[in-house]
DNA sequence: ATGTAATATTTTGTATGCAGAATTCATAGT
DNA sequence: ACTATGAATTCTGCATACAAAATATTACAT
């Protein structure tokens, strides 16, 4: 057994992003940095460094003097948030490797099915949704933008817990993968690309409204 | 006046950054962290933010118990990241307020001639062309895609003092700067869109092949 | 001479300490 | 009662101290 060995920071980073989906803290609300290392059960210093690693990422803003808080969110932000990760997948899909989206594809399909099928929390629902998307980029091999779409989606993680648990609109999240993995099944990678667009461009018109 | 008060972070992240960019460090080596915060005159605690920071950004590396370093450079590296800023810019291109487009095209066009005219050093066309771009992306609203832009081009900052002084490519850049602000005179934002990408698959051949 | 084990040194990762800025609270004046 | 002013408190930003991991060095055996 190979026994772990990761920074405090990558792990308090990772706590911190699993309190803010469980929505434990409101968007806007300072950080007593003091406070929340006491809590985690570390010191201060590997706390600000994972605190300053979400701040890069768009997580959290940093004033001087004031400290850390989680970035207010907005319409407007989630819009361009959408924006982004729309025009980065889409990137990474084009310069996929043909090859292996043939051999996913299947895959794909069959997922985005039983996904249809299934209406269960929307947690695991975003999950899925997570996991289907990274089989899609699975055949990616700009390392730099998968890693790219991994921040920006951080920083999206603020959104997701506002959005409460209606089921329904995540069915039709589900006919768009569907419509992604026919186009590449028939080597339309075009097709793909701009159904993998809609997919966004919807989901986040799906979302909006909930935003406050 | 109004006196500065950054934190200290900051301003490291700043001065590594031009000392990146002068060629003080080798690609690949590790960094020392208490020399460096004695060269630097600050402790190690703000000079690991820093690091922490570029290490987000892509410009250094890090490794449990290995700390920091500069992360090396490849030609598949550098490939990507221009996809992706090409892929970003295009995006903030797109999504900016056409009136503003018509207003600053013509000093767009007014810079790339004057440029293709002057033949200078290195460093000051990168700094002329980059405030090109950043004129050309000045009515984008989308803070967040301006923001990620300018942090995946921190990361190529690497590659900048690879390309030594020849002058001759430089001119070409200028051209091609020319097509963009002509098109957007014309009011032909799609031209300009992929006359932008063209510039960034052009200047990324032009470099290429210049990267060890 | 070479490889290996034990030890010393260096360097990172984390915790704690301290100075100063920001905020809060109390008091005085109107 | 309300605002303004100043003291007290809280909290951040930076420096320092400490522990553990990694690296270098030495001693020893083959």
């Amino acid at each position: 057994m190979a026994i772990e060995r990761r920074p405090l920071r990558e792990q308090i980073r990772e706590e911190l992003m699993l309190r803010l989906e469980r929505g434990d803290f409101a968007a806007g609300t300072d950080i007593n940095e003091a406070v929340l290392a006491g809590e985690l059960g570390v010191s201060r210093t590997p706390l600000r460094e994972a605190l300053i690693t979400l701040a890069g990422e768009g997580v959290l803003e940093s004033n001087q003097g004031r400290g850390f808080r989680f970035a207010p969110v907005s319409r407007k932000e989630f819009r361009e948030l959408c924006a982004i990760v729309a025009a980065l997948e889409a990137l990474a899909l084009e310069s996929s490797d043909p090859a292996h989206l043939r051999e996913v594809a299947p895959e794909l399909l069959r997922l985005a099915r039983e996904f249809s099928a299934d209406v269960a929390a929307r947690q695991e629902i975003e999950h899925h949704d997570d996991e289907w998307h990274d089989l899609l980029l699975s055949g990616c091999g700009n390392e730099r933008l998968l890693d790219l779409i991994t921040s920006v989606k951080a920083g999206m993680r603020r959104y997701t817990h506002l959005m409460s648990g209606d089921g329904t609109p995540m069915t039709r999240a589900a006919e768009e993968h569907r419509r992604i993995a026919e186009r590449l099944l028939e080597d339309d990678l075009q097709g793909a690309v701009s159904a993998l667009r809609d997919n966004w461009v919807n989901g986040m018109e799906r979302m909006i409204a909930r935003i406050p």
